[in-house]
DNA sequence: CCTCTAATGTTATACTATTACATACGTAAT
DNA sequence: ATTACGTATGTAATAGTATAACATTAGAGG
């Protein structure tokens, strides 16, 4: 459960297909999806699907954005210790998703993984909301 | 976080299509894709893989089977107090995925939960591991 | 400069899931 | 019994997500 991430390296590190999609998930604060990423970034240069999911791959193994499974999404990673774990709340109605930086909750997991003796390598937990917006409408 | 499970619902009240499904799920005991079991349901009388996602949909919904969302595959349920929630470990090397029967991590996170006031509808926890089997190889 | 690894570019293809539309079935109300 | 309604079906087409394979290039380290 130790952070393997690598949150310090430089943007510089990155290739140019790597730090574009980066930028654009920055930017953006939500998850995207794959295609949607390639077209928005066809004027820099992407031309197909691979160059997207290759980059991804390596964010998401860089720990510098999260997929969100049930989404089929790519979001920035703005948590300085989550290792490779992700939470995520997930708005039923509007889909807006945010990363849990609930320190209480993460170390609740973290606890009840060692509790548990689950000897979990890492975890992805999606809970779903009504998010305040949805809620009042 | 109350059950609205219908476990106990008889498998009579189950469409043809939604009880050969279901059947195939509960047989094979492990996550199963939705082309593999159109595959293997062909001579039963499915045809098209719309056939498979609106039985799947449907016993998702009932909570009979949940999605495994990082794994695009579909598994019988076997807890009975999961309500709509799930929680999965995932080997990291093979494949294997258990659903989490864990009366203590389930409990704990729901009271991390209610602790937390996250308000939350239902939740999707994916726990990657080394199962025992790997571990020993 | 050489070598090795990782990244790139491109094409084709595989895998996952839904839209649209016509039809049938079951049951509850009239 | 007939109508009406919701739900399920069957089928075809298509949309959306992701990877395989292969040839080439770029960059870091010796």
């Amino acid at each position: 459960m130790s952070s393997n991430h690598t949150h310090n390296k430089k943007n510089q590190t990155l290739t140019k297909n790597q730090r574009i999609v980066l930028n654009l998930l920055q930017d953006s604060g939500e998850p995207l999806k794959a295609y949607f990423i390639l077209d928005s970034l066809k004027k820099e240069g992407l031309n197909s699907p691979l160059q997207v999911y290759r980059a991804l791959d390596k964010l998401v193994e860089l720990g510098k954005i999260h997929k969100v499974e049930s989404l089929n999404s790519f979001i920035i990673c703005n948590n300085s210790n989550c290792a490779s774990n992700t939470a995520f709340t997930i708005c039923e109605r509007c889909g807006k998703v945010k990363e849990i930086k609930n320190n209480n909750l993460t170390e609740g997991v973290n606890e009840l993984v060692r509790e548990n003796k689950l000897n979990i390598t890492r975890y992805n937990l999606e809970f779903y909301v009504v998010c305040n917006t949805c809620k009042i409408n």
